[in-house]
RNA sequence: GGCGGCGUGGCCGAGUGGUUUAGGCAAGGGCCUGCAAAGCCCUGUACCCCGGUUCAAUUCCGGGCGCCGCCUCCA
C-alpha cells in the first residue's frame, strides 16, 4: 500500500483509493502565460514518477492535469505585446508540451482547458450564489469563505490567524480580504463570456473544482500541486466543493519548490531557470535523475554542480546497460524489487530507491568483472526493470557517427593493430576534442557523445 | 505576528536509540589497460549548539542559533 504525506492531515497516511486498482489523480497544471521553468519540470516529473510507479504495480491511473488558458497574466502579456490572448496561450502551451516531452513525461490522460469549461463554471458560481456562499461586489462575484465549514484545513491554521490578504487590492464592498473572486467582470477591452452577473471571466480557483469533479467524479483519490498552491488556491477549491455539497479529493499531496539560490540562478551569471535553458545543456533524463535524488517534499537546489553530478550518475547507469546490451538478461531479482517498492511506497522515497539502483549497478559490474556472467546479467536486468517505473530508459548509446568520426575510429583501430600507439593516442585526442568519449574494447574503439557537464 | 519545514562527512542526499555499510558525485591509493576510458577493491570516520531522558542519542524531549517556505499571483 502506497503511503503518502497528506497535507490535509499533516502526516503520512495510506493512500486508500475510491476503487481499488484505480487511482484518480488531479495534478494542478500550468497557467500558460510564459516559458516553463525548472520548477514546472520538477512537478511534472514528481507526478510522472508517481503515476509510472503505480502503473508498474498494476494500478490503472486516471491522470488529469489542467491548462489554465485564460488568466490575468495572459491578458497582461498579450496587451503589452500587442497580440491576442489566444495567441499567447497557444504559443506558451506549445512550449509547455515541448519541454515536458523532452523530460520524457507521459502526457496526462486528459488535459482540460479552462476556456472550454466556462459554461460549467458559470453554473457552479450560480449554484454557490443560490446556496448563499457567493455575493456580488462592484467588480465581480466573490466567495464568502467565512461561511465555509472547515476553511483553513489545508492552511492548517485558524481563519483569524491568517494575515488576511493584507496586500490584496479589492473593491470596497468585499466582505473579507480572504474572500476570493469567482467571477471577474470584464473591463471594456478584456476577453469575456456571458453570465448572469454580466460579461466577464471565471476566477482562477473555480476551474480546478469544476474540471476535476467533471472528469474524475466526486471523491476522487488524489489532488496534487506545488506547496505554494496549498493556500490559498487549493484551500479555495476545497471551499467551493464543500459549499457545493460535493465530496472532493480524498487526499492532498504537495511537492517542494525548486530553489534558485538567489543570484546563483540568474541568466546573467550563465545559469538557467527555464526548461529550455536547462535542456540545451543537459539531457532531460539527467534532470529526471536529479529530481529523483531529492525527496519530493523537500526544497531542491538546482545548480550546474547538481546537474553535472546527475549527468555523471546517469552515465554510470547507461554504462551498465551498454555493457549487457544484446544479451539475454533473465529475470529481475524479486528481493530487490520488493525493497525498491518498499522505498517507493514510503512516501515516495525516490532518493533511497535510486540508491538501491546504484547498489545493484555495482553488484552487477562486480559479478561481470569476476566472470559470474549469469548473475551479472540478472542484476543488470533488475536495474533496467526498476528504472522503468522511474521513467528512466537506460542505455543511451546509439550516437550516430558522422563519416569523419567513423574514419578517425577506423584509423585508430588500424594504428592499434599495428601497435603504433603514438598515432593511436593522437587519434584518440582528436576524437576527444571533437566531443566524443573514447573507450577501447575487444571489438575495437568505441565512441559516444560526451554529455554536458 | 501566525503556521510549517529544514540543519548529516568536500558537495548532493537517505536512514537509524547501541553492534555492519545508505547511495551518487568529487578526492587519494590499488587492480585492470600498451597508455587511457569504463569497471572493481580500499580510504575519509559525518550527523548545528546547549541541556534533559536513557546503560546508550545523530536518531526521543526541551531550549537556543541559523536557513527556508506559506500567510499575496505562483508548480
Amino acid at each position: 500500500m502506497l503511503r503518502v504525506h497528506d497535507t490535509a492531515l499533516g502526516r503520512v497516511v495510506d493512500l486508500d483509493q475510491r476503487q481499488p486498482g484505480h487511482l484518480a489523480m488531479y495534478v494542478c497544471g500550468p497557467t500558460v502565460y510564459d516559458t516553463p521553468h525548472i520548477g514546472h519540470g520538477r512537478f511534472v516529473l514528481v507526478y510522472d514518477v508517481l503515476r509510472r510507479y503505480l502503473e508498474w504495480r498494476g494500478v490503472e491511473v486516471h491522470h488529469v492535469s489542467n491548462v489554465t488558458d485564460i488568466d490575468d497574466k495572459i491578458i497582461d502579456r498579450a496587451r503589452s505585446e500587442g497580440r491576442s490572448w489566444e495567441e499567447v496561450a497557444t504559443e506558451q502551451e506549445k512550449a509547455w508540451w515541448e519541454a515536458m516531452d523532452a523530460l520524457g513525461a507521459a502526457r496526462p490522460t486528459e488535459t482540460p482547458h479552462a476556456t472550454r469549461y466556462v459554461e460549467a463554471m458559470v453554473e457552479a458560481v450560480a449554484e454557490l450564489e443560490s446556496r448563499g456562499y457567493a455575493y456580488r461586489a462592484a467588480d465581480g462575484v466573490y466567495m464568502e469563505v467565512a461561511r465555509v465549514e472547515g476553511y483553513g484545513l489545508l492552511a492548517r491554521q485558524p481563519l483569524d490567524s491568517l494575515r488576511a490578504g493584507a496586500r490584496v487590492e479589492g473593491p470596497a464592498d468585499k466582505r473579507s480580504p480572504l474572500d476570493f473572486a469567482l467571477w471577474k467582470l470584464a473591463r471594456s477591452d478584456e476577453p469575456s463570456w456571458e453570465a448572469p452577473w454580466g460579461p466577464g471571466r471565471p476566477g482562477w480557483h473555480t476551474e480546478c473544482v469544476v474540471m476535476s469533479l467533471d472528469l474524475l467524479g466526486e471523491g476522487f483519490d488524489l489532488h496534487t500541486g506545488g506547496l505554494d498552491l496549498r493556500f490559498p488556491h487549493h484551500e479555495n477549491e476545497r471551499a467551493q466543493a464543500v459549499a457545493l455539497g460535493r465530496p472532493f479529493a480524498r487526499h492532498w499531496m504537495h511537492h517542494g519548490m525548486v530553489e534558485t539560490g538567489g543570484e546563483k540562478m540568474s541568466k546573467s551569471l550563465g545559469n538557467f531557470t527555464t526548461m529550455a535553458d536547462l535542456l540545451a545543456r543537459y539531457e532531460g533524463r539527467a534532470y529526471r535523475l536529479a529530481v529523483l535524488q531529492s525527496h519530493y517534499r523537500k526544497p531542491m537546489e538546482v545548480t550546474p554542480a547538481v546537474m553535472a553530478d546527475a549527468s555523471r550518475s546517469l552515465d554510470r547507469l547507461d554504462a551498465l546497460a551498454r555493457r549487457v546490451a544484446g544479451a539475454e538478461l533473465g529475470e529481475a531479482d524479486e528481493g530487490a524489487r520488493e525493497r525498491f517498492a518498499a522505498a517507493m511506497e514510503d512516501d515516495l522515497d525516490t532518493p533511497a530507491a535510486v540508491g538501491m539502483l546504484f547498489d545493484l549497478v555495482r553488484r552487477a559490474n562486480s559479478a561481470l568483472d569476476s566472470g559470474r556472467v549469469e548473475e551479472g546479467r540478472r542484476l543488470a536486468a533488475t536495474v533496467a526493470s526498476l528504472a522503468s517505473p522511474l521513467g528512466l530508459a537506460l542505455g543511451g548509446g546509439g550516437d550516430a557517427l558522422d563519416g569523419e568520426t567513423a574514419s578517425l575510429v577506423a584509423r585508430r583501430d588500424r594504428a592499434r593493430a599495428e601497435r603504433d600507439y603514438a598515432s593511436a593516442d593522437a587519434l584518440r585526442q582528436e576524437l576527444v576534442s571533437r566531443g566524443w568519449v573514447v573507450e577501447d574494447s575487444p571489438g575495437g574503439t568505441k565512441v559516444r557523445r560526451a554529455r554536458g557537464l
